[in-house]
DNA sequence: TGCTAAATTGGACTAAGTCCAAAGAAGCTC
DNA sequence: GAGCTTCTTTGGACTTAGTCCAATTTAGCA
């Protein structure tokens, strides 16, 4: 039950390689929500070496495992961010900057549950509109 | 104000080309979440010749006018729908099916307003979990 | 240490989408 | 309708995102 990168890639039941801590640890140090390729280079930044399929690989299956989130924030490559609390997103249509939302502003739900033929196990909420930077002029 | 499909397109501000009439009439005849490829092979079948490069020209500007709207699920390609009324989506993990989800099912808000730094002009949900089909065991 | 299942490798491959200069068409105005 | 201007289409090359696979390496266990 340790709280290590090393001990929640083992307590997620996958087996710990170099590749998959690393890949926490450059995803956590570059911060925000980032595409595989930019946390291929991190990687390569920290003098690891991996495979760029692998790079795919892991994230995938740390994702599948909850380690990391996929935050999807429409076209474009996916991008993944360490799991911490729930949230949403607020992106930018003019500098596609992504923001957190915290999920349940006020400690009640955000949002309503849904009537669908189906059981939803995850519900995604992505804001769209103009950042404050964006608003204010900024180029 | 004409209500037919080169009025609206028309109405959009835009110019009135084959292309543009036969995606949304191609569109309108397939239902559902398209891909560009999906659409264009729609196209062809109904003996209407138009580049690759203008499919995804002619729904990125039908997009921008609203009329039609991008139906995101995630990861793959951008899908297009006829704008119709204000909905969410329920993608299923399983089977990738994607069905609307009105967004306003007791006359309410679905989702209450989020506090962000910036303008809020758009919000969108994405349901995902195991549609009844799936749960039924269908193969 | 040795074994076995799981993970990585790198290179080829596919899919999704962009870009561009040249050619064509839409919507004016007269 | 002719002429003009601007917008749109074209098709082919190109880029980006991601998958696939057979050979090799490694993690975890006994
Ligand atoms: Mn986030
Ligand atoms: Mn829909
Ligand atoms: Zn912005
Ligand atoms: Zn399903």
């Amino acid at each position: 039950m340790s709280d290590s990168v090393t001990g929640r890639i083992r307590n997620a039941g996958l087996r710990v390689t170099r590749g998959r801590v690393a890949a926490i640890e450059t995803l956590q140090a570059l911060g925000g929500h980032r595409t595989v390729d930019e946390i291929a280079r991190g990687l390569t930044g920290r003098g690891v070496k991996v495979a760029r399929a692998t790079v795919f690989n892991v994230l995938g299956d740390l994702a599948t495992a909850g380690l990391v989130v996929i935050a999807d924030a429409g076209p474009g490559p996916t991008r993944y961010e360490v799991a911490t609390y729930d949230h949403h997103h607020f992106v930018c249509t003019i500098c596609g900057s992504i923001t957190d939302v915290p999920c349940a502003e006020n400690g009640g739900q955000c949002i309503e549950p849904a009537v669908v033929d189906g059981t939803v196990s995850n519900v995604q909420v992505i804001y769209r509109g103009v950042c404050s930077s964006c608003e204010a002029g900024d180029t």
